[in-house]
DNA sequence: CAGAATATGTGTACGGTGTAAACGAAGGAG
DNA sequence: CTCCTTCGTTTACACCGTACACATATTCTG
């Protein structure tokens, strides 16, 4: 029953491998070719090479978040927010180039984290962790944390640090407990 | 007795400017064409493209590090670091193509902040800014605070936040009322 | 069912890129 | 003067994204 996945699928699936390869671009030849199709077969379903980078790190945000939720699940509040991190610097290690696509194509709309649309589900879970932790500052402590673990995490594609998860733990929970203090 | 200028300077001023103007990643031939010359005379300066502009990262470099000393000049401890975060996410967002080229460019050797040539004299600025303030745990607070800058600086060119002068300051201020307590 | 409309893929072509290879012209050293 | 080095030019190649015109296949409509 296994019905040949759309040409669509098809070029989304051979750009996720090839970042998950170390390419930085796919371009939008080489997938056509990695699709045994013509080199404009893949305009048919994106508007340009942009659009289809888009749909790729669409994708990316969607299993970023799952992986956050899925670290999240069980422990303290400081225990989860932890792992959160972990996980997200975990998963930038992991796909450093799907990473960096990801966040290297433009927003629509203003500059805030709850309104952009991909990062907002997460971002929701992220504010709640912080939201039980701090009292006051509650934002900034947000706001702080999702700082942290994206500048480690950039900081380490670009190899300016190592950032193994162990360094993650202990500088994040050096914030938290930092934060989580009497008002 | 203004000698015109090496056409290696020339390039690498065009370079920053175009860089300035927004061009995300000016092209050999552009800056050939923007010094008056052929396309293949850059290749008598530089090895290749990335060689060009990893000489510009360079520059960028240095002056950021310029940045953050000036800003690191007076006050207290704690105000001096957060001045250089500021001064920090302020290159950042003036300069956004030239911050995201300058940490683009592949690093030789070891990911360790203090080991990487180019960031190497800025940090140890820091860690002494941080090491006056945080007694225990003085790396780990290092590492926090660039981290904190960085995730702020590289989430606002990608749009994720905006990060205003005041937004940096809470947001590092809490950061230091964190770390600076009692052992 | 016929025929038209829409969806999907192909071939060709244009202007852009980075760069390899071979060639010239200017100046200093023997 | 001749030779060598430095700096630049010309030409050429392979690759890229994509505009345009065409073929085919599927689906909708009367």
């Amino acid at each position: 029953m296994k019905v040949p996945a759309s040409l669509r699928d098809q070029l989304l699936d051979h750009a996720e491998a090839m970042l998950e390869a170390g390419e930085s671009e796919p371009g939008i030849r080489a997938l056509a070719r990695a699709a045994g199709v013509s080199a404009m077969a893949p305009y048919r379903h994106f508007a340009d090479k942009a659009a289809l980078l888009t749909a790729v790190a669409e994708r990316g945000f969607a299993t970023l978040a799952a992986e956050l939720a899925a670290a999240d699940a069980s422990g303290s509040d400081a225990e989860r927010l932890v792992a959160q991190g972990r996980a997200y610097v975990a998963f930038a290690r992991a796909r450093p180039a799907l990473f960096r696509l990801m966040f290297a194509r433009p927003t629509e709309g203003d500059p805030a984290p709850e309104k952009t649309r991909e990062n907002a589900p997460a971002f929701a879970i992220l504010a709640d962790r912080v939201a039980a932790l701090a009292g006051r500052d509650a934002a900034d402590a947000t706001l702080g944390c999702w700082a942290i673990v994206h500048g480690l995490a950039t900081l380490a594609l670009d190899s300016r640090v190592d950032a193994p998860p162990a360094q993650v733990s202990a500088v994040l929970a050096l914030y938290v407990a930092g934060i989580s203090r009497p008002t």
